[in-house]
DNA sequence: GGTGCCCTGTGG
DNA sequence: CCACAGGGCACC
């Protein structure tokens, strides 16, 4: 569910809220969304130990921990992170709680249960996650338009497939490859050998631009967020095209069109995208 | 490459 | 009731 846009929102709202403190408690409710081998050891490195800081890479969050250890999750399609008082009553699907030293607990709530935690021991290598397999953030100086025409140019995927590649580039999701796409005025369905070095330059732009320009419509307060339960935020008002096929392009008046491109649904507008 | 799968909930 | 949902992986 969240692409980078979103879990940068819950990185900056939860990370203010827990670093510094201490872990203090965690109850594992049900043990699936947990991807380490043993349950005992993974409750006996995260337990009491402090929150030094939380960190984005892609649509993973890590939380850094004062015992050099590494607490890694993947919120996947419906995993949420919510800090509140511990007499707030749990919500159906909440399979992790972690409380901290000032009485807040920290809880992991996941409808599907696709979302995962990894433990990551101080220099022990990264195999597990796929954090090591991403490719360079979209704000990267590494990510430039010559970049992007080497790994893509003779590709003959279609431009939506590779969109969403995380190892091409991190971060993009379902949604965001439409608006991006919209915006950057190429159909999804353009196999990567057919786009000009003009429309690499205008994709290496308009990536960024656009993840940004939703990291700043998400803006919430803390209060908010959690009275949304995390979800509320999200930016569905802000949409240009993705789940408005059928309805009048906001550039032309055309209407939108939807494929379905590896598998997931595309929008765009047959008029404005070549 | 395409498909199925992990899951639950919702909308057509 | 079936199709589909913002992710990612294993498997032909």
């Amino acid at each position: 569910m969240p692409e980078l846009p979103e879990v940068e929102t819950v990185k900056r709202i939860i990370g203010s809220q827990v670093q510094g403190k201490k872990i203090t408690g965690v109850e594992i409710i049900n043990n699936k969304v947990i991807a380490h081998p043993v349950e005992e050891e993974f409750l006996k490195e995260v337990n009491n130990s402090r929150i030094i800081g939380l960190q984005r890479r892609g649509k993973y969050l890590c939380f850094h921990l004062e015992n050099k250890n590494k607490l890694v999750l993947h919120l996947r399609m419906t995993g949420c992170l919510l800090l509140m008082p511990y007499t707030y009553p749990r919500e159906k699907h909440t399979h992790v709680i972690f409380t901290m030293e000032d009485g807040q607990e920290l809880r992991y709530i996941d409808t599907r249960r696709f979302g995962r935690f990894w433990l990551l021991k101080e220099d022990e290598d990264d195999i597990f996650t796929g954090i090591s397999k991403l490719g360079p953030e979209p704000f990267d100086e590494a990510f430039t338009s010559s970049y992007l025409y080497e790994k893509l140019g003779k590709r003959k995927k279609s431009i939506k497939d590779c969109l969403l590649d995380q190892t091409l580039v991190t971060g993009i999701g379902n949604i965001y490859a439409s608006e991006i796409l919209f915006n950057a005025g190429i159909r999804p369905d353009r196999p990567c050998n057919n786009l000009s070095i003009k429309d690499y330059e205008n994709l290496t732009e308009m990536i960024p631009e656009t993840l940004n320009y939703f990291i700043e419509k998400n803006a919430i307060s803390p209060e908010d967020y959690l009275a949304g339960k995390g979800m509320g935020y999200r930016n569905t008002p802000f949409l240009k095209v993705y789940g408005h096929h059928n309805e009048p392009c906001p550039k032309c008046g055309s209407i939108l069109c939807k494929v379905v491109v590896g598998g997931r649904s595309s929008v765009y507008c047959p008029q404005c995208q070549k």
